[in-house]
DNA sequence: AATGAATGAGTTTTCATTCAT
DNA sequence: GATGAATGAAAACTCATTCAT
């Protein structure tokens, strides 16, 4: 009895392994036979299914801005005011289940290798033009014409909130990192 | 007696090629022999005077900061007034001669690098305790009791600014930069 | 399934190379792929099974050591007089299987390799010991107490043969090595 | 005023340093570098006054086997009987200033590279023919015609001996060395 | 489908040696 | 005579990747 649809659970295994593997290196130095090690595969297992290391990467890579894409759609679903949208763009990129260490130290070394690998550029576009345009979208009622430019300092605020807790020595926490972001975007708006 | 004082210039000519070495490649996947080449001398000659490839990572990470803080400086001695000496402090930051693409890059790498290197992460750990500190003494005239809170967040404003500037298609703009740095700081002034 | 079961194969051949290799270059300045081309494989897969050139030189001390061991192992066995044990002691170490030129040339490297190895020291401490022990027993029923001062003294002796037998221009001798020792081993036991 | 004579004081000096170097690592994989260094100089002035690292290691070793036949034959020159000569051979061996740890050291390590290096084989053949020869003329008076193979079993207790103190932990002790060695030629004489 | 086996290509690192001054 | 400067060559080691089974 062969064993039908092992493949998508070996490749989320290996996606899995890749994040946790990275994260506890630190680095993308890290070989594809422990993520396949980790993964309970062999490395050869790891090749045939994603064709080398750096698609093991970019699925990897994948599957952050995926998790982080389904927590603030879900958030916004719920939101009932245009306040609400604001939080749940914000809230969603801190909730715990992105939050992690090990998952901030993989989205900025994913950051870092978007500077030299193309596909890792492109990926990493998709994801900063979506949260750039959702956040335009929420600012729109509260500033109108400036919501672009609001949009990119929050999101750039974000993006050095994510760093600066992935060197932080204490375990990121997601709530007083959103309220402390969200606090600077209620002031830029008022202050607009 | 043979050609002398030839050690601090190619201490200099090495520190100044890994740089832009990293700026080409976008990452830290550079070879010594590379760096050498660059820097006009064999990668033996390389090891011999800093001893290893962390070492001459480690050295040019020493010299951005080090560029970095002479800007800062030079701009807190001529600063007459509180107002002058926020602007010192985030204008140095954005200056040409640390904010460009080259150097914004080697930047981001090492910051990342910081997640998994000790030596690399104690470096990253004096610089942002001075920037903080900096920030810190430079808002209290203005919010008092505040400004470690509102120095953390325009730290990692700064240091979000960088990461998208390093991410964009476009040179960096350092004045753009430091203008959008410092209008989130005068409003979380008033604001606070 | 893939070709199974090689690891011994490959380990045992390494190890029989690396023999051959350094009783032809008379040194353990031996390359790891001057070895692995002799076993008939890539450097790369010798570091695989052996981790490092100090593990396969360890290896191979430990191959030599067992082969010795053996060849005293068995002729003890057969031993039916006090005689007979002393001289299984000392034809076991001259056994033509140990005595060729190639081994006693890796004897000999090994054993000053024990000047600088730690781990190397401690496998030549257990050969020492063992030989020690060995000759005590034997001795005992002639000299008594002074058994270990002679197992001393014969000991130094087989290594001095090996060590000369090792530089001399002609193919090892067992059959007369281990006569001359024997000799001197009687004669002094006469004597005591 | 140009210093005169320097050379023949440099020369002893690296040969000094590279017999302690040699002790210190306990093996020849001692870079020049550091013998230079030990010895106060440039290693190009190390090259500059051998030739290269091999001639450096042969006449240190040259300088080994010197100090041995000094303190020999010093011995053999108030030598007053038979018994004296024999004694002033082994005793030669063993005297303090041939018999230190590091002296110990290199002289294995010379004997060992006697297996891969012609000009040192070439070395090692003076030294073991003279040993014998003497041997043999000290005997002669005791055992005649057999005193060349008793010279034989002489010189590799001898070499054994060297040996087994190379590897001890404790320090050479020369006089009980040479006592050792004496008795087994004594009794050897005997039962000839 | 899955893996142990195997390797080529590349990188850091070390050092003896040379040379201009 | 003496040395700092410089390098070529070689070696250990790593790893992504391929392949036969």
């Amino acid at each position: 009895m062969p064993k039908l649809g092992m493949e998508p659970l070996r490749r989320a295994s290996l996606i899995h392994a890749t994040i946790a593997e990275i994260g506890a290196a630190g680095s993308l130095d890290v070989t594809v036979a422990r993520i396949a090690k980790r993964a309970g595969m062999s490395s050869a297992l790891a090749h045939h299914y994603f064709g080398g290391k750096d698609d093991i990467f970019l699925a990897a890579m994948r599957q952050v801005l995926r998790d982080y894409r389904r927590e603030v759609l879900s958030r916004l679903k719920k939101a009932q005011s245009p306040e609400d949208r604001v939080r749940a763009i914000v809230e969603g990129g801190f909730a715990p289940s992105n939050f992690r260490a090990d998952t901030v130290c993989a989205w900025l070394n994913f950051y870092v290798l978007a500077l030299s690998s193309d596909p890792a550029r492109r990926l990493h576009r998709v994801y900063a033009r979506r949260l750039r345009s959702n956040l335009t979208h929420a600012f729109r009622p509260f500033v109108g014409e400036q919501a672009q430019k609001l949009a990119n300092r929050a999101a750039e605020l974000i993006d050095g909130v994510y760093l600066n807790q992935g060197l932080a020595a204490a375990d990121p926490d997601g709530i007083r990192a959103a309220e402390s972001v969200l606090g600077v975007i209620w002031r830029e708006i008022e202050g607009a």
